[in-house]
Order: C-alpha cells, then sequence, then structure tokens
DNA sequence: ATAGGGTTAG
C-alpha cells in the first residue's frame, strides 16, 4: 500500500459509523488503537456511539474517560450512549459533570438531553432547557425544535408543542410526524388529522411512523372504511416487512376497532411478532370483554422461549384474570414479580390491587396500596374503587380525603370511583357533594360515565324523579348505559310509568343489547302487565335477538365449576336439587317467604319456586355446600346481577350452613354471613 | 479541503 492511500483520521469515524456487525465493529477498534488514532475528538466519538448503539456502555464508558481532552461532541456521544441504554439517570449525570467542567451545551446536546427530560417526567428541567434554547438562539435547529415538540406532547401541554412548532421556519417529516402524534396521543384525532392534511399540502411524503400515528387516529375515530384503508396501503408497499412496529400498529388498530378477528389475522401474518406484538394482541381481547381468548393469547406468548415478557405483558394479562375472577393465576403472576421487585411499578400494581379487590381479597388489595409508590392518582383510584365493590363507601371517602391530604391530584378517574362508590352503599348527599366538587372545584367536565354512576346512585336511592330530570337536562346524548341505569332503578322501585317511558328512548338509543328487553319485560312482569311482557319478548324475537344466559360460578378444590340458570345435565344435578329441596324447607322454617315478583314467567306459585331454586347461583351455591369442607367459604361468581330473592336466600342459607359465602355479580361483592349481607340490603 | 455526537414509534 502506497503512502498516499494509508487511512488517515478521517476515514475511520464514517467506517465506524457504517458498522451494522459489532464484530467488524471491533475489528475497526483495534486497527484505530494500533495505528494511534484512539483519542482524536472525532474517532473517540464515533467509537463511544459504536459501543453504546451494540449496549456495550462499560466499553464506551471506558473510551470517554480515557480521552485526553474531550470537545462538547465527546460529551454529547457520551450523553446519548446513556439514553439508548435506558439510562436516564446516567444521561442526566453525565449532562451535569459537562456542566461543571464548563462546557455549552449545543443544539446536539439539547436534543440528545430532552428525550431524556421527556422520559424522566422532569418538567423543570425541559422548560430550563428551552429557555437556554430562546438564549442561546438555538431554536432555529430543526432537531432542537423537533425534540422541543415531542416532549411538551409527553407532558401534554400541547399549546407549547404547537407555539414551537408554528414559530418554526423550516419544518421537515419529523416536524410534521411529532405534531401529528403530540396530538393523536394526547385523544385529539381531528387536530391530529388536520395536521396531517396540512403535512400532504406542503408535499410532504408521509413515511412508516406517519401512518403508525394514522392507525391510530382512525381507531380513535372509529372509522372502519378508513382504517381498512390504511391497512391496505401498508400492505402494498410492504411495510410489514419493513418494521414490526407498524404490524404492532395495525393489530392494535382493529382491537380498537373492536374486530379481534382481523387483529388476529394480522398478528398471525406478522413476519418477526416481539413482546409489544403479544401484548397488543392480549390487550386487545381483555379491553373487547375477551378475557379467556386473552388467556389463551398469554399462554402461547409464554410458550415462545425468545420472547420475554415484560410490564406491558402484566398490565395486559392481569385484567383478564380479574375478568373471570381467576385470583390464583393472578396471584402466581404477583410471585413471580415480587421475585423482580416489578410488582413495585405503579401501573402494574395498580392491576394487583384491581384484582385483588375484584376477586374478593380486599385485605390483599389494601396491603399492596400501602406498599407501592402513591404520588398519582393511578393506584388510589384503583383501591377506592375496590372498596366502593365491597361496600365500604365511607371507606372510600375517607381514602379520598387522605389522597388529598397526602396533596395527591385527583383526575376524573377518580370521581368515577367514588360516585360508584357511593352509588353502592346508597350514600346519596355524599355522592352529590362529590359530583358538585368534581365541576365547581376540579374543572371536570362529568363524562358519561360520572353520569350513569348519578342516575345509578339516585334511581336505586328511590329518587326516581331527580334521576329522570339529571338525565333530561344533561349537556352530552345520553347513552344506552344511562337509560339503562334509570330503567333499572324503575324495576327496583317498581315505577313501570317511568319505565315505559326513559325504555322507547333506550331502543332508539341502543336496540341492540338484549339487557334493555329483559329490563323492560322484568318491569312490566314485576307489575302483572303480562301483556306489555308478551309484546317486549315478541319486539325482542323479531329482531333476533336472544337473552344473554345467567351463570354463576364457584371454586371447589382446585377446579372452576360452571352453571347455567336450569342447568340439568350436571353430573351431581340430582344431589345439587337434593341439597336445595332440604335448605327449602330448613330456610322456611326460619321465616323465609320466596319473592315470586322475581320470575317472570306468567306460571302457578309451584313452578314458580322451582324456577327460584334453578337459578344458577343458587345451583352453584348448592354445588358448593356439597363439595367443599363443612363451614369452609363459598365464593361466587355471576355474570348478572344477583337475584332479589336469591339474596334473600343466601342470607338464610349462610346461617343455617354457618358459612360464609361470597357472591360477585356483575356489579359487586356480597359477604354473607350469619345470616345478614354486607351490602345491608341495598344494591 | 475531507470526519463525530442529535429529534419521531406500536
Amino acid at each position: 500500500m502506497s503512502d498516499d492511500l494509508r487511512p488517515d483520521f478521517y476515514t475511520f469515524p464514517p467506517i465506524l459509523k457504517a458498522c451494522v456487525d459489532f464484530v467488524d465493529g471491533k475489528k475497526v477498534h483495534c486497527c484505530v488503537f494500533k495505528m494511534g488514532f484512539e483519542h482524536d475528538v472525532f474517532v473517540a466519538a464515533s467509537l463511544i456511539n459504536l459501543y453504546s448503539r451494540f449496549g456495550v456502555l462499560d466499553v464506551a464508558y471506558k473510551v470517554f474517560v480515557d480521552m485526553p481532552v474531550r470537545d462538547v461532541g465527546s460529551w454529547n456521544a457520551m450523553i446519548s450512549g446513556f439514553f439508548q441504554n435506558g439510562d436516564a439517570a446516567g444521561a442526566l449525570g453525565v449532562l451535569n459533570r459537562m456542566k461543571g467542567e464548563g462546557v455549552k451545551m449545543d443544539t446536539v446536546t439539547v436534543s440528545s438531553i430532552l428525550p431524556v427530560c421527556a422520559q424522566s417526567v422532569d418538567i423543570v428541567n425541559g422548560v430550563l432547557i428551552h429557555l437556554y434554547v430562546l438564549k442561546h438562539g438555538l431554536d432555529t435547529d430543526v432537531f432542537v425544535s423537533n425534540a422541543l415538540i415531542n416532549m411538551y406532547s409527553k407532558f401534554g401541554r400541547l399549546w407549547d408543542a404547537q407555539r414551537v412548532f408554528d414559530h418554526m421556519e423550516v419544518r421537515d417529516l419529523v416536524s410534521w410526524n411529532s405534531i401529528i402524534a403530540a396530538y393523536e396521543q394526547n385523544n385529539d384525532p381531528n387536530t391530529a388529522l388536520r395536521f396531517f392534511k396540512g403535512m400532504l399540502l406542503v408535499g410532504i411524503q408521509p413515511d412508516l411512523l406517519t401512518v403508525v400515528s394514522l392507525t391510530s387516529i382512525f381507531g380513535q375515530l372509529s372509522d372502519q372504511r378508513v382504517s381498512r384503508s390504511i391497512h391496505g396501503f401498508v400492505m402494498r408497499r410492504q411495510w410489514i416487512e419493513k418494521d414490526v412496529v407498524i404490524g404492532n400498529a395495525l393489530v392494535n388498530m382493529y382491537a380498537k376497532l373492536g374486530d379481534m378477528s382481523c387483529a388476529h389475522t394480522v398478528f398471525d401474518q406478522l413476519p418477526s411478532k416481539d413482546a409489544i406484538s403479544w401484548n397488543t394482541l392480549i390487550t386487545g381481547y381483555t379491553q373487547n370483554g375477551l378475557a379467556s381468548e386473552a388467556i389463551d393469547a398469554y399462554n402461547m406468548m409464554e410458550e415462545c422461549i425468545n420472547i420475554i415478557p415484560n410490564q406491558g405483558t402484566w398490565v395486559s394479562i392481569i385484567p383478564a384474570y380479574s375478568h373471570v375472577g381467576a385470583l390464583q393465576q393472578g396471584m402466581k403472576i404477583h410471585g413471580r414479580l415480587i421475585k423482580n421487585s416489578l410488582y413495585l411499578d405503579v401501573f402494574v400494581a395498580t392491576c394487583l390491587i384491581d384484582m385483588y379487590g375484584k376477586c374478593g381479597k380486599l385485605e390483599d388489595a389494601m396491603s399492596l396500596f400501602y406498599e407501592i409508590p402513591r404520588e398519582t392518582s393511578v393506584p388510589w383510584n384503583a383501591v377506592i374503587s375496590s372498596l366502593g365493590v365491597h361496600g365500604h363507601g365511607e371507606e372510600a371517602l375517607q381514602l379520598f380525603k387522605d389522597m388529598l391530604a397526602e396533596d395527591v391530584e385527583a383526575d376524573h378517574i377518580t370521581f368515577v370511583s367514588l360516585l360508584s362508590a357511593c352509588s353502592h352503599s346508597g350514600l346519596v348527599d355524599e355522592g352529590q357533594k362529590c359530583f358538585d366538587i368534581m365541576q365547581k372545584e376540579y374543572g371536570i367536565e362529568p363524562s358519561l360515565k360520572h353520569y350513569g354512576c348519578m342516575v345509578d346512585l339516585l334511581g336505586r336511592a328511590g329518587y326516581l324523579k331527580k334521576a329522570y330530570d339529571l338525565v333530561r337536562n344533561m349537556p352530552v346524548q345520553p347513552d344506552a348505559s344511562i337509560w339503562g341505569a334509570l330503567l333499572s332503578a324503575c324495576r327496583i322501585h317498581g315505577n313501570a310509568e317511568l319505565g315505559t317511558l326513559a325504555s322507547e328512548r333506550i331502543l332508539e338509543v341502543d336496540s341492540e343489547n338484549v339487557g334493555y328487553y329483559v329490563l323492560l319485560s322484568n318491569i312490566y312482569a314485576n307489575t302483572g302487565k303480562w301483556e306489555g311482557v308478551v309484546k317486549v319478548r315478541s319486539l325482542a324475537r323479531d329482531r333476533g335477538l336472544r337473552k344473554t344466559p345467567g351463570w354463576s360460578s364457584v371454586v371447589a378444590g382446585s377446579k372452576v365449576e360452571v352453571f347455567y340458570t336450569g342447568n340439568q345435565t350436571h353430573p351431581k344435578y340430582a344431589e345439587i336439587y337434593r341439597e336445595l329441596r332440604v335448605l327449602s324447607a330448613k330456610m322456611k322454617n326460619l321465616g323465609y317467604v320466596p319473592d315470586y315478583s322475581f320470575v317472570l314467567q306468567d306460571v302457578e306459585e309451584d313452578e314458580k319456586e322451582q324456577i327460584l331454586n334453578s337459578h344458577s347461583e343458587r345451583l352453584a351455591i348448592a354445588f358448593g355446600i356439597i363439595c367443599t369442607p363443612p363451614r369452609s367459604p363459598i365464593r361466587i361468581f355471576k355474570n348478572l346481577r344477583i337475584c332479589g330473592d336469591c339474596h334473600n336466600a343466601t342470607k338464610y342459607i349462610s346461617r343455617i350452613t354457618e358459612r360464609e359465602i361470597i357472591v360477585r355479580d356483575s356489579n359487586r361483592f356480597h359477604h354473607f354471613k350469619d345470616g345478614i349481607c354486607s351490602c345491608g340490603d341495598y344494591w
């Protein structure tokens, strides 16, 4: 090799930058070392970057500390090295030492450190850096402005993000992607869409990341047609092969649209799946109410040895376990997480609190709550809601006070938890006060959920007129669940006139949901208007709707047994009915009188008693009595609300059998013990 | 004269 072709200082940085293979990179490093170029600031920065990219941060750091002279580029390389390897604190530490040595930040420093501030939610530092940028005139740099937009977006400060965007003289693809993602991620899909159109208008072509935002935008807008065309666009460009991110975004989009069959198809066709692909699928199933599919998917994920479950996996699978009451499996996850301390993660812990609450283990929910950090509303909301479904309204209110005393800011979800807790305990005045505080002191506009809780609260307590007025004066259009709450209150209080009136509206809003036809026919049946029952039933039949079958499950040993109403095919069928007959006689001796108003069929009295005796919750309780040791507690799950007569009967059964009977229905918990229920017969 | 360190994601 002749002298003028020998590599020099300028040769190595581009080569190191181009290394996609770590082994090659190390060979180049050897070469650099032999030629004595290691301490050149350009070469060293490239080496730091190389080792950081391959996750070998200790070697990167060694190159850095061994440098006899460092310029701002050396510091920048080290800062981004720490951040690329997930060490935000390390990155900030390097920045502080750099400041200590009197080195001034440049545009590269700023654009490396702003994502660090965003990730560690360090708003103060972020704003200080923005001021520094303005003072030193760094705001003309596109990278800096883009990083500012992203940071403000992560803090939810859209107005600041928008202002940075507006002041930019030159905008590139990343600027547009950032402002689109800002609005998309802060739940404003319409504004995000306007920016997307603006981007096309100035002639910038969307890239893969633009389309990732688009999938989320149209998922949020539940626009089936455009969503499917985005899928087509991605397929035509073969972007699924290019990056797993876009495939995961499509799975998520279909899940948001409620189309889990398409979501699964896209998932199956992904050329490579990462943990996030699995998490997205599991979350989709859970959020669409398909808990057992979610559990199946999770079990399949566990079979893949190259996929390691992470925080996202836990927050997707634990709610599925809560939904079906799979306490054992949930506890198994908890045990596994104690080993790596991930149970202290606020989001994972909140799922566990919710799981314990929903599975009847209120004490475990409470003790976990006091173990974890609680500076944000997230775990508070879960524990308040747990107290609520267990009927401890007063304690829920106390926890809200504690929360304020600890300076934790309440949000709209806190008030959903509080209002529903009040409604489960019949705390009408307290509930109304919370509803007031929410609007006046917190400036939170009540959502449909808040109105639903209030209607439930007022209606169940018997203030039907008040509830009806609230619905009529709502500034937003009431949905089917609001009308449903009103209808259900009418049923409890036997108000057929109002019931048939809050019913026409409900069938307008949601004529597909059978539950409302059932409620309406209950109202007619309870007031003896059999012609009304016939009318509603034929209407439901004409529209091809079938009643959701009522089922209850009970744990016996390690097995979960499920009973449907009127089930006569169970192997222990004869024993169960014999047990129920024996119980019935004992109950009547103690003063139990069957309440036939819960029987919807127009039949003779002895047949009505038979119908009450075949309700799924009774079958499950009888099975529990037969198959578990005497005096051990029985835990029941019911998909619908417990029937009033069964509620009364269970009180007697708990006394006769000297057992604690815990029933979780679709609404809340009932603890039966010594002939009384924790709900005080209010639910 | 030629080189390095930077911003967006499900």
